[in-house]
DNA sequence: TCTCACACCTTTGAAGTGG
DNA sequence: CCACTTCAAAGGTGTGAGA
């Protein structure tokens, strides 16, 4: 995926590629300063190599010192001299150097954010940004992103891309002698371990339409960290990694989809060239780029204004949408930055869009679901608008620019078949929906100030309710392995169809007018697709009128305590069971209503883990997936009342390793991590399953490590301390049991508590039992032949 | 990393008992 | 017939040796 300094997709595939054998290169200095490349058209005999002309001095080897490489379309201009001429020196304000203080909110909505600026090292770091320190190395980017993890890798000769996994670049990056520069520009890191050390600036935050626009709930279902299109739920591109050797140089390009870019400098230094999107220079820019004379011309002469911008160590780097740019490495370096949509520069985010389907950028390198965004984006101003029409605009404003970008916004989803042919399912009535924004917009008061407690009209805040609640219930939602109907653009039938297991497409109830206060919105609605009745003709039954329904996992503590050291459940062929067991305390169902309860555990991504130094790491790229099954819950169907009477528990369900195994045990693969969902499904009979409303909940607590044997030494220790049939392992409890064996038979009676904690019963055994977390729930009412046909059910379920 | 026999334990449910 | 007890079988544990 093209990222911050990618421009192969603008690189014009019909440029011959000249293939001449070069002499090099090599310019050691003190410094660790440039190294510049110069190739003499027409000639595979001389080489110029150029050095930092002031600092470095040159050295050229021949080429029967094995030092040669194939380098293909490399500049013909001098690039020593870009860096250097005073030609690009321009201070006219349109790059600015600001405080970190003054980067607010408020400030990139007044502005627009149209210019870019620079927080230098002295200033500290914008508000919000984490980034790691400069100890931070290649390795530990590896060791955190996963070795076996492929990335795009673009040879800076070509400016193309290929690929590699980390280990291999982290080797490269390391090593002393390369034969090719190699420049990593596209690692989106999201969902990887390395994702927590990294958050943008508040402001970024606050106004990226991923976090305003996008349903969190489709957000939250990305579990891939890689950026796979079949995978990708959302658009993935907030959390990248560069990485660049000396002498890297990306051309000139522009970031896809019109996209505003935060970046900050770990390590090494960058230098940018930059020239403003006017439409003179867009336009420019497209015949430039259609012309492929990317080699023989630097971009930057063709304009009145290029800017040069030189950052280090510690600075960050704000670029607004639009801008084209040229990066160079001087050295070695480390770079952390994220891309993001805004309301504010509209048109010049179109305008790129537009730029991009002229000069035919492949698929792969476009802002991935950039229709479907612009989609949820209207949506969500059309219900906030709305919204404050009735419950008032309290501190939200609403300007010009805005307006302006959604009324072009508006007119670009009316007329243009690009963004009709990929409106996404939960966008009912497309028309309606532009029409009625349209009529909002008209009658809208657009406001002239923004005062320094405006908020946007569409903002995170809205959102905090979720975030909140999640974090306090540790419940996030699952909602389906393929977030809408895909663009033909971006994926074929055939790429929908080998998802096996995609059951569940979301469609997302959301009452007009109200916000919802309950944690239930995070529990959404969802219909099949693929089951779909035909007869039915997608009429989605909610779950519950009210929308009520709420599920908390009843033995958190015991849950968490295992989390905290990473959670392992044993698998063996025959199936074994799970501990903790997964039990729910369920309430706000209608009492009357018949449910069928769910579970599947499903990869919380797709690695492989290996236990060392008492740490899961990751070891590889994941296993094939094993063929998905369902548990249902033996007491299904059963009414609302019943589920909500006492705790309900999973505790049967089992896990194996046996794909062969023909029971209705749930197959996972050893060393590998694993999330259980509970589905819950309104009907009366397991048949109709496929056709009625779910609702889905993951509760992350419950997420586990599949093996063999118990890796962790607190985990297994955990096991033997609460799991009752482990009791024999307990310290001192062989010698422990006979005393007190011995003991009964004086006290002649005592009391154990049945699997319910209730109605205790006399027994024959010695320990006094107690209740708590690991008692074992028994099923009250299931004989083994009603489980059997439920299992027989599940069959059929599968089979189905 | 995986498998298997094992000791030690809980759970289950049929049979027994008494009112 | 019901409530409760008894008890053996079934089955759920982690261990540790061996593959």
């Amino acid at each position: 995926m093209a990222v911050t300094e990618n421009r192969s997709h603008l690189a014009s595939p019909s440029t011959p590629a000249t293939n001449q054998r070069i002499r090099i290169i090599n310019t050691k200095t003190a410094h660790d300063d440039l190294l510049v490349i110069r190739v003499l058209p027409q000639s595979n005999k001389v080489v110029t190599v150029v050095g930092d002309k002031r600092r470095c001095a040159e050295k050229f080897y021949d080429e029967d010192l094995g030092l040669n490489i194939n380098l293909h379309n490399i500049t013909t201009f001098d690039l020593s001299d870009k860096v250097h001429s005073d030609t690009f020196d321009k201070d006219d304000g349109s790059i600015s150097y600001i405080n970190s203080e003054d980067i607010t909110l408020q400030n990139m909505m007044r502005t627009g954010f149209r210019k870019p600026f620079i927080v230098r090292a002295e200033s500290g770091k914008p508000p919000g940004l984490r980034v790691p320190d400069s100890n931070f190395t290649v390795k530990d980017v590896e060791r955190l992103v996963s070795s076996t993890r492929k990335i795009d890798v673009m040879d800076v000769s070509t400016q193309l891309s290929l690929q590699m996994t980390m280990h291999q670049w982290a080797k490269y990056f390391d090593s002393d002698k390369r034969d090719t520069l190699l420049n990593v520009i596209s690692l989106e890191i999201s969902q990887t371990p390395l994702c927590k050390l990294i958050s943008p600036p508040d402001f970024v935050r606050e106004l990226d339409w991923v976090e305003t626009a996008w349903p969190p709930s489709l957000k939250v279902a990305q579990t891939f960290g890689n950026n796979s299109l079949t995978k990708m739920k959302y658009p993935k591109v907030q959390k990248y990694c560069l990485m660049s050797v000396r002498g890297s140089y990306t051309d000139f390009h522009v970031d896809f989809g019109g996209t505003s870019v935060w970046y900050h400098i770990v390590a090494g230094a960058k230098v940018f060239w930059l020239i403003p999107p006017t439409e003179e220079n867009l336009s420019k820019f497209v015949k430039w780029t259609l012309a492929g004379k990317q080699d023989d011309i630097f971009f930057g002469d063709l304009v009145d204004k290029c800017y040069r911008v030189n950052l280090y160590v510690g600075d960050t780097f704000f670029l607004p949408g639009g801008w084209i740019h040229a990066v160079y490495t001087p050295r070695k370096s480390l770079v952390f930055g994220g891309k993001f949509l805004h309301s504010y520069n509209i048109i010049g985010q179109l305008q790129v869009t537009a730029i991009e389907d002229v000069t035919k950028v492949e698929a792969r390198y476009l802002y991935p679901y950039f229709v479907q965004m612009v989609w949820f984006v209207v949506e969500k101003y059309r219900r906030h608008l709305k919204h404050i029409e009735v419950h008032g605009k309290g501190n939200t404003v609403l300007l010009e620019q805005e307006v302006e970008g959604l009324n072009v916004l508006i007119s670009r989803l009316e007329e243009s078949k690009t963004f009709q042919s990929a409106i996404p399912i939960q966008i009912r009535n497309p028309k309606l929906l532009l029409q009625e924004l349209k009529d909002l917009l008209l009658h809208a008061e657009i406001d002239t100030i923004c005062g320094d407690f405006s908020e946007p009209i569409i903002s995170r805040e809205r959102n905090t309710l979720l975030d909140s609640a999640r974090k306090l219930h540790n419940i996030r939602l699952i909602s389906t392995d393929r977030p809408f109907k895909m663009s033909p653009v971006v994926s074929s039938d055939s790429d929908v169809s080998e998802d096996e297991d995609v059951l569940l497409l979301p469609i997302i109830e959301e009452k007009e007018e109200e916000e919802k206060s309950t944690i239930t919105e995070l529990v959404e609605v969802i219909v099949s697709d693929k089951f779909t009745n035909p007869s039915s003709s997608r009429k989605e039954t909610p779950l519950n009128e009210d929308n009520n329904v709420t599920v908390e996992i009843s033995n958190k503590e015991l849950w968490q305590a295992f989390c905290k050291h990473g959670t392992e459940m044993i698998i063996i062929k025959a199936g074994r069971r799970l501990f903790p067991v997964l039990k729910f305390k369920v309430s706000g169902l209608d009492p009357n209503s018949k449910y069928v309860f769910l579970v599947d555990i499903v990869p919380a991504d797709d690695c492989w883990y290996r236990f060392c130094n008492c740490e899961w790491i990751v070891a590889g790229e994941g296993d094939h997936i094993p063929p998905k099954r369902m548990y249902v819950h033996p007491e299904s169907p059963n009414t609302g009342a019943h589920w909500m009477k006492e705790i309900l528990s999973f505790h049967k369900l089992k896990i194996a390793h046996n794909v062969s195994d023909a029971g209705s045990n749930m197959i996972v693969n050893s060393m590998h991590r694993y999330q259980p969902r509970v589905h819950i499904v309104q009907c009366d009979d397991i048949y109709k399953i496929p056709w009625c409303a779910f609702r889905t909940m993951v509760f992350t607590e419950t997420e586990f490590f599949a093996v063999t044997a118990y890796q962790s030494e607190k985990i297994t220790q955990l096991k033997i301390e609460h799991n009752p049939f482990a009791k024999g392992f307990r310290a001192g409890t062989a010698t422990q049991a006979a005393e007190e064996r011995y003991n009964s038979k004086n006290i002649n009676v005592t009391i154990v508590l049945d699997s319910y904690g209730t109605a205790p019963f006399l027994a024959a055994g010695g320990a006094i039992h107690t209740s708590g977390d690991h008692i074992q729930h028994t099923q009250h009412n299931t004989t083994k032949s009603n489980l059997l046909t439920h299992m027989q059910m599940v069959e059929q379920f599968q089979g189905s």
